[in-house]
DNA sequence: ATATTTGCCTATTGACATAGTAGGTAGTTA
DNA sequence: TAACTACCTACTATGTCAATAGGCAAATAT
């Protein structure tokens, strides 16, 4: 399930999508726009700059703007910054310890199936493709 | 993420396709079979019976069985019963409140067409294709 | 009848993640 | 120097998950 975490990164990527300026939009008239708490955002952007999703600048002018063109985002990775995990099973989370039960396990094939297709539908579609 | 409410409840219901016995088996035996606490099965064999998807029988000789064959158990309806929500995004959970922004909602389409890939993934596998 | 087996019911615990709030510090520009 | 803005640390409330514990009820074998 995808958290508010990662749905409100989305919002935030979409507004400044949208804003198509080359200067920076302080994160209160995101805020407003999408009318949700400024203060949750801050967090929500700063792991968004952590992972150079997105460039930040303190002080009068300042503000975020994004650090690619919309159509080089996949979906996919925007959530994966957010989201503690996105495997369908902890076993396939990443940096799991080897399940010792993974040779016989008779369902582990399934949930690398589906693993799979849940990444390549994320990934193929961009940010641009939600504007 | 599939919870272990839900990985147990395949396991279990794997193991008693396997023993495919008219009789009924007890829970003891298969919480040793497959190393998971009898205690904590209980919980999910109750469910499981409550969604008509095993049939248990108290006293001596008693235990659960299948209630189908397993051709026609999709593995998505196992694990609807065990999870709380099978859905990508809150909104979209069965008996949610609709959402005010829906109509103006910019990832709503895309969560939709998700959920329903893996719905049909989930739906169209059958507890006999992990035998 | 009675003992034994087995499912079922209620309650409780600890750990963890999520969503959100609050207040203050530091950088940048006008 | 004033105003604005990102950033940092800490805290709280709520909920879910995983698991344990003890006892009751049903059904069978002897």
């Amino acid at each position: 399930m995808i958290s508010s975490r990662g749905r409100y990164a989305l919002r935030v990527m979409i507004d400044l999508a949208r804003q198509n300026s080359d200067g920076y939009v302080p994160l209160k008239e995101i805020a407003e726009r999408q009318n949700i708490s400024k203060k949750y955002l801050e967090i929500i952007a700063k792991e968004l700059v952590n992972a150079k999703l997105l460039k930040g600048v303190s002080g009068k002018g300042g503000g975020y703007k994004l650090s690619r063109k919309p159509e080089e985002y996949p979906v996919g990775e925007i959530l994966d910054v957010m989201e503690n995990s996105m495997a369908v099973v902890s076993c396939l989370e990443n940096g799991a310890e080897a399940c010792p039960r993974a040779a016989e396990c008779d369902t582990l094939p399934m949930w690398s199936e589906l693993n799979q297709l849940i990444h390549d539908f994320l990934y193929n579609k961009k940010l641009s493709d939600l504007l």
